[in-house]
RNA sequence: AGACCCAUGGUGUAAUUGGCAACACAUCAGAUUUUGGUUCUGUCGUUCAAGGUUCGAGUCCUUGUGGGUCUACCA
């Protein structure tokens, strides 16, 4: 074998040590397993990088299949929109997406070859007397009454199954292996049970439809994937898995589980996502503060910064908990050097300067982006009033550190002048209304000759020239990094509602705002990291926060 | 309680497989800066416990402790 790449983690150690050995040619097969029954979240997106990359990385393929073995929760819709995410995350699979309901044929053969090798049976035991059967965990259960039906009687009925003569709930097909095994998934486990119902691709063809551990492992084989990677979670299901792989001689896939990823403030359960979109906590589920894959589009993170979050953050087998921040910082890491600027002020009050003529404007050329001169600069209209930002002043500066607006200052106006504020016009309650300031000529950005030295240098957008933007200023869903994670306590996710997660603001944007269209994403200078959203229309610029800058500033 | 899995700074992951515990994020401090952004420098702090093997243990053995998973005709 040659030039086999070095094992970054455990799971590619494995894959290392079965290159070496030879094994399966030296070829590589994983795949990415969703069922077509929701949304993709930042979880998935972990077992799509990991299935990806190691593909990738060993020169290998890469399977999207879709486990759709349940028809009463399945749907065809679900399906576009994983693969538009896997896509969006800039991955693309071996030949046509796969189904596991294309293998029912195959599944059904196998059951039958399990029932002919004496190992497999059909069971009238009602639900409840098959729990009852199980045992618990420290007793082992007792064979079913029926467990002892010849191999002939089990084909007999099981063909009748398939057939439709028996109701929903009537007969499952077990397998047969032992009672009282310390493993309670091989405790004669179900593999196939009864649903009339319409499957999204099969139709009505079938009325019996086989369970995940009667499915998946044999869709791995029939598939003749390497290495089938899952959730820890799966750790007693291979048991099950392997003991299937031997019983049924089928290609012996190699399952291998890893520690789901969970982020601080992101939820992961299908349930709790669902719940809050009922319940209209969010618009639904692509709102950017879901930690769904859609959600996470729309709110503008880069795939790119996806990417190299799920690689950085590892993969071994102990639970774990990222925090948010190193999130964030993967993300603005991708924005800071792709992102151009814009100016903006979010929370508009007027400055006047007053030795600046009347009617005069002038138009200034700024950077699109400091950290990458080739693309280019544009242009921006300064005039005598200008908006900038209530909280970029004071009515007294609170300490010797601070730069920016208040009474006495000299302040740099981006690729502007420098302004000197002379005083502020406030309202009976005390609200500022107005700051009043007057420029140095010679600041001239660009041609500076003033000698002054300014320390702080604010945004601002020239009054009249402003765009009326509409920006939502979102922050965390959740007011605690493990919401789910307070049961003891007597309290449930919900509890922790952030009743500030999303703040719609009123701003005005530089004139060049409006060149942009859905999906751009770009700086607004010492705000933040936002992206056009989609409701956004041709009279109004809808932003939406994507992520904030840093600050070392504490005021 | 039984089986299985896991345990390294605040968080996450490394450690040439028994040889000076490191990297990233976070923290704090400083430098640079026409973004209090970026960049740069420095700072803080780590092997769950007790025994054992060994010249030498994060790594191997034993016993604890702590955490997780499993008792769906879901996946």
């Amino acid at each position: 074998m040659a030039n086999i790449p070095e094992a970054d983690n455990f799971i590619e150690e494995f894959i290392v040590e079965d290159l070496q050995n030879g094994k399966h040619d030296g070829r590589i097969h994983t795949r990415f397993p969703p069922e077509p029954n929701g949304y993709l979240h930042i979880g998935h997106a972990k077992a799509i990088v990991i299935n990806f990359e190691i593909g990738k990385k060993f020169g290998g393929r890469t399977n999207l299949r879709m486990d759709d073995t349940n028809p009463t929760t399945e749907e065809t819709h679900f399906v576009t929109n994983i693969e538009n995410d896997i896509k969006w995350l800039g991955y693309e699979w071996h030949g046509d997406t796969v189904y596991a309901s294309d293998y029912f044929g195959e599944l059904y053969a196998l059951a039958l070859k399990l029932i002919d090798k004496g190992l497999a049976f059909v069971d009238d035991s009602t639900v409840e007397e098959i729990a009852e059967q199980k045992g618990d965990i420290d007793e082992p259960g007792t064979n079913s009454p029926f467990r002892d039906r010849s191999i002939a009687e089990n084909r007999d009925l099981f063909e009748r199954m398939k057939a439709g003569e028996f109701a929903d709930g009537s007969k499952v097909l077990r397998a047969k292996i032992d009672m009282a095994h310390p493993n309670l998934l091989l405790r004669d486990p179900v593999l196939y049970r009864i649903k009339h119902e319409t499957h999204h691709r099969t139709g009505d063809d079938w009325c019996i439809y086989p369970l995940y551990d009667f499915a998946h492992g044999q869709s791995d084989s029939i598939e003749k994937i390497t290495h089938s990677l899952c959730s820890l979670e799966f750790r007693h299901h291979r048991d099950l898995y392997n003991w299937l792989i031997e019983a049924l001689e089928i290609f012996p896939s190699r399952q291998i589980e890893f520690a789901r990823m969970n982020v601080d403030y992101l939820i992961t359960s299908k349930r709790r996502l669902k719940k809050l979109v009922e319940e209209g906590v969010v618009t639904g589920w692509d709102d950017p503060r879901m930690g769904t894959l859609a959600g996470m589009r729309r709110k503008g993170y880069p795939a790119e910064a996806l990417r190299n979050f799920c690689m950085r953050t590892g993969v071994t087998k102990r639970d774990n908990q990222q925090e948010f921040d190193f999130l964030e910082h993967c993300v603005r890491e991708v924005l800071n050097t792709s992102s151009d600027r814009f100016m903006a002020v979010l929370n508009p009050v007027k400055l006047v300067i007053t030795n600046y003529p009347e009617g005069e404007t002038e138009i200034f050329t700024t950077d699109n982006n400091p950290e990458d001169p080739s693309r280019g600069s544009r242009e921006i209209p300064f005039s005598r009033e200008i908006w900038v930002e209530r909280e970029d002043f004071r009515k007294e500066p609170q300490n010797r550190k601070y730069f920016r607006l208040a009474p006495g200052k000299d302040v740099r106006l981006k690729s502007a002048y420098i302004i000197h504020v002379e005083g502020h016009e406030e309202d009976a309650d005390g609200n500022v209304t107005q700051i009043n300031a007057s420029y140095y000529p010679e600041s001239r950005s660009g041609n500076d000759t003033s000698g002054i030295k300014a320390k702080g240098t604010i945004h601002w957008v020239a009054v009249g020239e402003g765009l009326d933007i509409e920006v939502r200023q979102y922050d965390k869903l959740f007011s605690d990094p493990t919401p789910m994670d307070h049961e003891d306590e007597g309290k449930d996710f919900m509890d922790f509602i952030n009743p500030e997660s999303l703040k719609v603001l009123s701003a005005k944007g530089e004139p060049a705002l409006a060149t942009t269209k859905a999906g751009d994403t770009f700086q607004l200078l010492r705000k933040g990291y936002y992206t056009v959203d989609e409701d956004s229309t041709s009279d109004k610029v809808v932003l939406n926060l994507t992520c904030g800058l840093k600050s070392s500033w504490k005021g």
